[in-house]
DNA sequence: TGTCCACTGGAAGGGAGGGCTT
DNA sequence: AAGCCCTCCCTTCCAGTGGACA
């Protein structure tokens, strides 16, 4: 393409009718005015923070859910609100968001409390300290901070995460933290996504963190259609959807347990496309397309930052899903998985650390691995994938490309 | 009824990467 | 530089187990 025949692209991008008019409004960190279906959970929330307002420490709060059902907008709805009102009447409030499963920022308790004091202006570096010492720079930092908050309200989005990976003593240390603290209380609300995460935690931790607790239900397919209307009011151009794209949508994320977080990911992943195929109107398989191309970028994404042992097991579950229609077992999947490192002159790691491997892609939503027995021929994982097939060849190149096959 | 398979998953630890204090 | 202590990826060892089969 010449200078010429660019400059013209863009001329006519520009002149093109936009599908959008506030893309915004889908992305997964807008927060709308108004959240459908969640009022009494909301009132809840608001309610156990409110004494934050007399300059009391609110209760710590749990927050229980699956994915997408608006915990951490209603969350982020409450405390935002919070904080405007305390800042109108002068007081002294920090709310500091986490979200503990980001990997690199909060995925172990070093971290996480490395993560907070980066948000009270303490620099801790990523590793290299002993675990006593960080809390003790974090308690200095909140100390000393020069804006010498009263309050501080600490929300901990998936914790359930970190708790698994590091144990619950993380839990017992953060509710100890207060003690340490002068003159500045410290409420935490921690989020969910496991209905009985708390049931295995020492059970005094468990009675200080959960003073109060919020369960949010999934929303059924109707409220998701609410919700996509709502955000499709403001976000497109008046008839840009075709009928019945909402209600597709929403049947999708319903099938997903109630994830509105993905219906709206869809429809907006779906807009693009039909923009960028300089369409006017978003159809039916826009939708189709939009799916597909969600789970090839999130595997494509894991691809990219995972190590190469990864790379080489989820080659292996691929090539042997597209071998044989039966569901896939670890051992099997081991067999292949060392004839492909014997290919890339890589050196295979153990069963074991295979099995974890799997655990991962299992969380990361990639495949579905459930332990079954079978009897007189033991018991293994059941391996299937949780991906379209049909992204199964377009992933398989990028991993081949990736590992120099 | 017990056996026993093919693993699972916990525990402990190592060694390479790194940063702290002394 | 030494001596700690972190993380990350991995190994070794092993007890435990659901259920088809004899």
């Amino acid at each position: 393409m010449g200078e010429k025949d660019l400059s013209n692209f863009f001329k006519t991008y520009l002149e093109k009718e936009p599908i959008f008019i506030n893309k915004q409004v889908l992305q997964l960190n807008y927060t709308p005015e108004a959240i459908p279906h969640r009022e009494e959970q909301i009132n809840y929330l608001a309610g156990v923070l409110a004494p934050v307002l007399r300059l009391d420490k609110p209760s710590n709060l749990f927050i229980y859910g699956k994915t997408g059902t608006g915990k951490t907008l209603s969350a982020k709805y409450v405390t935002n609100q919070l904080l405007k009102i305390a800042v109108e009447k002068d007081i002294l409030l920090k709310i500091v968001y986490v979200n503990c499963k980001l990997k690199r920022v909060a995925d172990t308790e070093y971290r996480l409390i490395a993560h907070i004091a980066g948000e009270f202006g303490k620099e801790i570096p990523p590793t290299g300290l002993p675990t006593d010492e960080v809390y003790k720079l974090f308690i200095e930092a909140i100390n000393q901070n020069k804006e010498n908050k009263k309050i501080i309200i600490l929300v901990l989005d998936e914790i359930d995460q970190l708790v698994k990976r590091v144990g619950d003593q993380l839990l017992y240390n953060l509710t100890r933290l207060s003690s340490e603290l002068k003159n500045i209380e410290i409420s935490i609300i921690g989020i969910s996504n496991d209905l009985l995460f708390m049931d295995n935690v020492d059970s005094r931790v468990r009675s200080s963190l959960c003073e109060e607790e919020a369960l949010f239900p999934p929303y059924n397919a109707i409220q998701i259609q609410d919700i996509l209307r709502q955000r499709s009011k403001i976000c497109f151009k008046e008839g840009v959807l075709d009928d019945g794209v909402i209600e597709k949508c929403a049947a999708h994320a319903a099938r997903e347990h109630g994830d509105a977080r993905r219906a709206l990911e869809l429809l907006r992943v779906a807009g693009e496309l039909a923009e960028r195929k300089n369409k006017v109107k978003i159809s039916m398989e826009d939708i189709d397309e939009a799916e597909e191309k969600i789970e090839r970028d999130k595997v494509v994404d894991v691809v990219h930052t995972q190590p190469k042992q990864f790379q080489l097991t989820l080659l292996s579950i691929l090539t042997l899903v597209e071998q044989n229609k039966k569901p896939l077992v670890t051992g099997d999947l081991y067999d292949v998985y060392k004839d492909y490192c014997l290919k890339v002159g890589l050196k295979p790691i153990t069963q074991r650390r295979l099995s974890d491997i799997i655990a991962e892609f299992d969380m990361l939503g990639i495949i579905r691995a459930k332990v079954i027995s079978k009897g007189r021929y033991g018991r293994t994982r059941e391996i299937r994938l949780a991906i379209p097939p049909s992204t199964v060849e377009n992933i398989k190149s990028v991993l081949k490309e990736s590992l120099n096959l």
